[in-house]
DNA sequence: TGCAAATATATAACGTATTATATAACATTC
DNA sequence: GAATGTTATATAATACGTTATATATTTGCA
């Protein structure tokens, strides 16, 4: 067996541990979402709810919302106007900016998912981090080896009490 | 301003959010190495600090080391090997293995940073996230917050006492 | 009014991770 | 000891983020 170097090296390796762990949950996310059969990537999840909270959004607006640059926020939105999930016009007021609304296809996802894909993920989640407290490094190492332990898919909301 | 979903949702995309405050933070990490004229990436230092620590290691046992996939350790040896920070040779009694060592210039290289990067790499994250303590999504919001409000390079160990 | 600057989005080029698969070397088994 | 399976690394294809730059539209000012 192998030394987690990141893990040892502690806060010199905080970046490289929290993207590594950021992937992980999101891929292990991915796997909830499949098993529910819906055609989606976790990844594309922020920019419906955005929409869904705030209304139709602008490229831009989109972008600042999920915290990631504009091009990413283009490269998505397309993704998700190929899979018919949202819908694009310019704005009437200003040609430069694109609203992006949700479709009926897209509102029925994202009611859908609110209903029953949302809570299941947030509750796995909760399951595996929601009681933790103390310094951070700590809490990420618990983090790996719960998940280790037991995949996100298998957890539910088991705190009772 | 818009309202930034993935930090809203909490648990619910938790995995984007680590994987975006990494993303942030390897980024301002690369800073710093810049720097000090350091021409390496800060993805790339795990790597060397692994076979600093526990000797020649494999391409695969690299790979477990630093916590990503063979082909992932394969092209960062690639770099490392083309900027002569580390050399590379089959093992002796198995010739499907590659030893990966640390070349001169390489150790210089770690053994400088051991000195002069990593603690001041360590010592800005820590000032960042070493005193917080409570429940992983409000840690998240004070270290966003925090980078937000003073950047990892201009951060240093001020915690006095 | 007309032209320069600013803003919004799109596109291109790149970096670095992933999964899937190919190739080479070793191990096993009949 | 030749066929078969396993292991280690390399390569290809894909995903998704970034920065830099191009294009279109709007704004502001002489």
């Amino acid at each position: 067996m192998v030394e987690d170097v990141v893990r040892t090296l502690g806060f010199l390796c905080m970046g490289s541990r929290l993207r590594r762990i950021g992937e992980r949950l999101q891929s292990d996310t991915q796997q909830v979402i499949d098993e529910a059969g819906l055609g989606i990537q976790a990844g594309q999840y922020p920019f419906l709810a955005a929409i869904d909270r705030s209304g139709p959004l602008t490229i831009g607006e989109l972008a600042q919302a999920v915290g990631i640059t504009q091009p990413g926020a283009t490269r998505t939105i397309g993704q998700l106007l190929e899979l018919g999930f949202v819908d694009m016009q310019p704005a009437p007021d200003d040609q430069r900016r694109r609203l992006v609304s949700l479709t009926g296809k897209g509102q029925d996802l994202v009611d859908h998912s609110k209903m029953v894909i949302w809570p299941r993920i947030a509750a796995a989640v909760a399951d595996l981090c929601g009681d933790l407290d103390g310094p951070i490094l700590e809490q990420l190492a618990a983090i790996e080896d719960g998940l280790a332990a037991v995949p996100l898919v298998r957890r539910h909301a088991a705190r009772t009490g």
